[in-house]
DNA sequence: CAGGAATTCTATAAATCTATAGAATTCTGG
DNA sequence: CCAGAATTCTATAGATTTATAGAATTCCTG
């Protein structure tokens, strides 16, 4: 092992940089597709040297994940501890995560696309975080069936994923076109969770 | 090139295993991740024989997405077709697309997840069968707004891309949790697309 | 600016993996 | 059963790729 010293700024700025570099390589070309030439290319330094920041490719891969995860997951907190009523707090699930595609967040892709190839002891940590995430939107929906705006017959794990998925989704179309308004898209993705489709007879909007 | 003849039921039997071999390795493994070695050991041929039926193994991906999208599409079209309201259509789509996933339709999933690796001009057909679907949705939306079961506000663009991302979301439950009942998901996830979560203060269901 | 620590480079071993060529085998119709 | 066609096998060229070792360079501190 060579010498470093984790600790030092000038080491971790260029940690960070290679997380960044890595996940801009793996969204682009998958995890199996990238090299780790590439990737070195990308941050300006020979491939060999990259293996002073990781240990294996695979490393990489896991800390690209994490990075995706960590401030998407740090709002959905903020959200939850918010004591806004439910209809702002979907609101604000919602846009964060539209956000992060519109901000390229190559490493949240990296996430999404890519986790399943790492090792299950790798895993162990993201299936944490993402837990967590789906159950703070779960404890979100059943206190919006407390505030009454939730009907009591839904269930809350099944429409966890769904915002989730519909998210995932829509986040193709931000990527597909970069004129989209991110915050209307949210909004008419609200709209459509709380209210559906189906016009309301006597108070329609 | 060897003497092959296409038109023989041997063949294109044998042909149709390679395909589903390789849907089965590369939904496993990824693309990149899956060798051409692979593939062969599961059909139960040797590595260099798989190149018979397949002139590259990118050919072998642009026919394992085309076979999982086929199906899925003609599906759509009946339903498209048939004279049935607004509702129960989009719950015939909604259980087309999620039943797939029990159906542990490999090749859809490979579609869903590997095509990106496919060169521009492999992609063609498949970004034209992708588009049929979605402009089949739309064309159903508008249907639905005609009909007046769906809201004139309503951009069916969004809409229908909403609907494929939730199913592609719930899609990670089904593969998740065997003993999941499909068909009432369907019935749950369109009863959230048609009235939202909020109640419906007159005549809520 | 000297000297040690930190970082990057060069070179390479070893393990892949794709695709091809030609030999060997299996199948099928007469 | 024979002959030719169809299918599979063996072997391998050639290109990549990951990861390591040790040399070279850069950086920082005193």
């Amino acid at each position: 092992m060579k010498p470093k010293n984790t600790d030092n700024p000038r080491y971790q700025a260029q940690h960070q940089a290679a997380i960044r570099a890595a996940a801009s390589v793996f969204s682009e070309k998958g995890f199996h597709g990238a090299s780790t030439g590439d990737i070195a290319e990308r941050l300006g330094i020979k491939q060999g040297s990259l293996y002073y920041y990781f240990d294996s490719k695979e490393e990489a891969l896991e800390e690209v994940c994490l990075f995706g995860l960590r401030q998407y997951v740090e709002n959905m907190d903020a959200i939850a501890a918010s004591g806004e009523p439910f209809e702002a707090r979907l609101l604000a699930v919602v846009s964060n995560h539209l956000g992060r595609y519109r901000e390229k967040n190559e490493a949240l892709k990296v996430h999404n696309d890519e986790r399943l190839y790492l090792p299950r002891t790798r895993r162990r940590r993201l299936k944490a975080l993402g837990s967590h995430y789906r159950e703070q939107l779960e404890a979100m929906i059943e206190a919006g069936k407390a505030e009454g705006t939730v009907r009591a017959a839904i269930d809350s794990h099944f429409m966890a994923q769904s915002v989730i998925g519909m998210c995932n989704g829509l986040g193709e179309l931000i990527v597909r076109d970069p004129d989209i308004d991110v915050f209307a898209l949210a909004r008419k993705t609200t709209d459509l969770l709380l209210h559906g489709v189906v016009p309301t007879p006597p108070k329609g909007e």
